[in-house]
RNA sequence: GGCCCCAUCGUCUAGAGGCCUAGGACACCACCCUCUCAAGGUGGCGACACGGGUUCGAAUCCCGUUGGGGCUGCCA
């Protein structure tokens, strides 16, 4: 039977994502998960959470509930846990007495300094083999506290893991040591628990980073020797090794040095089916069209042919994504997703905050207007055009800001640009803060009198504009000048036109 | 060092022997649109790592080389 017919003759797959709580919740563990989830929704299958939180020292409840609210952020949702790796003492220590038994594991009392002084010694005579080196496997030493159990490792022959992604992964014994796999105080480490819980947990499917790939051939053996210790013939699982996500470096990506939190791209402002969506294109493609709704993403999907190679995660790309599925929003929706960066009082956290794309390190900028001064109407009046033009959501108070602060936000460079270092500046200042003395005030008729103004400077409306966006927007960029002086109104519009003429004079 | 994996534009990928003069997307460049900036439109630049086979025919199959990566812990 080939691999595609026996998953097609599958009742029910189950699969899991089983991350470690480290505190946030990883981009790779995000796509991994993804991958599970895509799969058991189409598989009408089951997906199970398990937390792997077997390194004790490591670990904090709290971390928990850290990566349920990110998978909920992101749509997804477990059918089953979340299971606490700790939980499953019972089952593991019911397994290790059952290998113990069968002879499949050994007591070891060789220290780490030990085992790394005879491999030192084995190479300076010639022996490049590393590793742990058999010292005790036939020592026959009784199990104890302090007292490592190995695992027994067939000495030669082959491994073979017919992994769905990556085909036939043949591995020689030879090269494989005698694990440790019950640590000294007799808790059970990664490979066992993982082992057992598959087991106990009835998985069809283990799909994972490819990062796992190599401990895959310890987790058959100590299956296998399971089903012999137990007495209970379980089919071994289908493997599915996903690519790795990497920097541009082409390394794997690190906690130290990469933008790994999905937390911190949700505070950055990524809506989450944008995220979703791209991270979906992270080792598998739909075909030509890549923004698509996650049904047919889930319905497109296929193990068979998720890429073999790593992939960049790509900042660029998502923030495309981020932008096109931002143009998306109806305007109310829009408003209400930007909410948290524009509102301070509504702010979950603080607005204006987004990773250095140098760095990869998050920046928090103070909340940039006090929340007596911020109108939710007054936002809305301009929250069309600035959808337009964010890629992400921590992008928008920049744009709003001349609307809340009490004076024209002015950038220096800005100001040296459009004002001090154009010469008609001031004429047009002033013509502006005549023209805008008694005209209707409205988008249309802003536009007329500027263009007016533009034309008397001999000017295009181009250049004109300038100034005076400078003088009551701070920026050369931003929304549209004349939405934006409608919103703003008259008074406030010629009192910051006028203090940018007061500042020429004071400078002059 | 040992074991394993990988190799199509800068990046993510399409491609399962002829449909490939290698397609799409992001980025980049140019032009158009335009009150700035975006968005949008049009066009452009740009890849099968290398060497051997197999075959009438290879990006696709095989071998080797080179390059990159992962693992190598009483972490997961």
């Amino acid at each position: 039977m080939t691999d595609a017919a026996a998953v097609a003759a599958m009742a029910e797959p189950r699969v899991r994502m089983a991350p470690s709580p480290t505190g946030y919740f990883h981009v790779g563990s995000a796509r991994a998960a993804l991958f599970n989830w895509f799969f058991a929704r189409q598989q009408g299958g089951t997906l199970v959470l398990r937390i792997e939180d077997t390194d004790e020292a490591r670990s904090r409840p709290e971390w928990t509930e850290g990566i349920i609210s990110a998978m909920a952020w992101l749509g997804m949702q477990a059918d089953a846990g979340p299971y606490l790796q700790s939980g499953e003492g019972v089952a593991h220590q019911a397994a290790i007495e059952a290998l113990w038994s069968s002879g499949a594991l050994y007591a070891c009392a060789c220290t780490r300094d030990e085992i790394d002084a005879r491999v030192k010694a084995r190479a300076a005579a010639g022996d490049p083999t590393p590793g742990y080196d058999g010292f005790c496997r036939d020592l026959g030493l009784p199990r104890g506290e302090g007292r490592a159990l190995r695992f027994r490792t067939p000495d030669a022959g082959t491994l073979t893991v017919d992994d769905l992604v990556r085909g036939a992964v043949e591995f020689p014994l030879s090269a494989l040591e005698d694990f440790v796999c019950v640590r000294g105080d007799g808790s059970p480490l990664f490979a066992l628990a993982n082992a057992v819980d598959d087991r106990t947990m009835a998985m069809t499917h283990v799909i994972r980073g490819e990062d796992l790939l190599p401990s895959t051939p310890r987790q058959v053996l100590l299956w296998e020797a399971l089903n012999r210790a137990e007495g209970r013939e379980l089919p071994l699982p289908f493997y599915a090794h996903l690519p790795l996500l990497v920097n541009e470096q082409g390394k794997k990506l690190s906690k130290r040095r990469d933008p790994v939190a999905v937390e911190l791209y949700r505070e950055q402002g990524y809506l989450p089916v944008a995220f979703r969506n791209y991270l979906a294109l992270l080792g598998w493609s739909p075909g030509d069209e890549e923004i698509l709704p996650v049904e047919t993403l889930i319905e497109r999907f296929r193990l068979e042919d998720v890429q073999k190679s790593p992939a960049f995660f790509d900042v660029k790309k998502l923030n495309h994504f981020n932008g096109v599925y931002i143009r998306m929003l109806s305007v109310p929706e829009f408003i209400e997703a930007a909410r948290p960066w524009v509102d301070p009082v509504a702010g979950e956290w603080a607005p204006g905050s987004w990773i250095d794309p140098d760095t990869g390190a998050p920046v928090v900028a103070e909340v940039p207007w006090p929340p007596s001064r911020y109108d939710e109407v007054r936002f809305a009046e301009v929250a069309s055009v600035a959808q337009e033009r964010v890629a992400v959501l921590s992008e928008v108070p920049a744009l709003v800001d001349f609307l809340f602060l009490e004076d024209a936000p002015i950038e220096e460079a800005s100001w040296q640009k459009a004002i001090a270092g154009d010469e008609a500046a001031p004429q047009i200042l002033g013509a502006a803060l005549a023209g805008y003395a008694e005209c209707a005030w409205d988008k249309d008729t802003l536009h007329a009198v500027t263009l007016e103004i533009a034309e008397t400077a001999g000017r295009k409306l181009g250049k004109a504009q300038a100034p005076i966006r400078v003088a009551v927007m701070g920026r050369t960029t931003g929304l549209p000048l004349f939405d934006s002086l409608a919103v703003l109104g008259r008074d406030e519009t010629r009192r910051r036109v006028a203090a940018a003429l007061d500042r020429l004079a004071a400078a002059a």
